[in-house]
DNA sequence: ATGGTTGCTCCGCAA
């Protein structure tokens, strides 16, 4: 038999320490082969290596106390792990990378940027500008390439449920969309945009003001794939079902199926 | 709503 698809995922699971049990559940439901976690909130000695290999799980991680951390899940071995964006330094614990199989994937926590004009919004366009220049660097290096992870970037009006709400503030403001233009220009597309655009294209809602009951969310977790993936580019959707769970994440899963690898 | 929730930590900060 060979193995004819392969089912990259990301997650931001908002505190891998609560969520584990979600994310235990979740992929033993066979849902995924390789997934990109972010905002682990884990320091490194604290990453639950222990039940994620008895549940069958190879796994990579780089975290740090309180905020941030981003990890990688994966069925099969993760070699070649680095963590960071080489050349640019960061006390924030936001990019995982790895290689499995002929495949690498970039795990990315882009800063949030708190508000249009803020110094965090600064420290987002420098990030994501340090980011353009890894993934070019590394599309040289590793033809099939996906970037996967929380992009805090809405990329058009339509993923967003309120454009009075939200055109042109945080997540939503053209630099930040141009940002995310820029690291397309690399050479890579939007997996989203290979399949026809679901009713429920939305992949986190907001805790506050019953976000997820009201239906007022955003589509900012993307997987961003190169020319040689989209050939193999098989399916793409967003499992909206453990953000119904107990005591959710505030983000939900995001699917893109290959085939072969 | 410039915030009504959540998670972490030390009780404010980040999202």
């Amino acid at each position: 038999m060979t193995n004819t698809t392969t089912r990259l995922a990301t997650w931001n699971v908002n505190s891998l320490n609560v969520r584990l049990p979600h994310m235990l559940q979740w992929l033993n439901s066979d849902a995924a082969d390789l997934v990109a976690v972010q905002e682990t909130k884990l320091t490194d000695d604290r990453f639950p290596v222990d039940a994620l290999t008895e549940a069958g799980w190879h796994s990579a991680w780089h975290g740090q106390k309180t905020y941030n951390g981003v990890a990688l899940i994966s069925r099969s071995p993760i070699e070649d792990v680095t963590t960071g964006i080489p050349g640019f330094d960061d006390t924030q614990a936001r990019v995982i990378a790895g290689s499995v199989g002929e495949l690498r994937m970039i795990c990315v926590y882009v800063p949030n940027g708190q508000a249009v004009g803020s110094d965090k919004y600064s420290y987002k366009l420098e990030w994501l500008a340090a980011l353009r220049r890894y993934i070019a660097d590394s599309l040289r290096e590793h033809p099939r390439l996906v970037v996967s992870g929380d992009f805090n970037i809405a990329p058009t009006v339509d993923d967003t449920h309120d454009p009075d709400r939200w055109e042109g503030n945080i997540l939503c403001s053209d630099a930040e969309r141009a940002a995310l233009a820029a690291l397309l220009d690399t050479g890579l597309t939007d997996a989203f945009t290979c399949v026809e655009p679901p009713e429920q294209r939305f992949t986190w809602w907001d805790y506050r003001q019953g976000g997820f009951r009201r239906g007022h969310g955003l589509r900012i977790d993307h997987h961003l794939i190169s020319a040689p993936l989209v050939e193999a580019f098989g399916d793409f959707r967003i499992d909206i079902e453990p953000r119904r769970w107990e005591r959710p994440s505030d983000h939900t899963p995001v699917i893109c199926e290959l085939r072969g690898n």
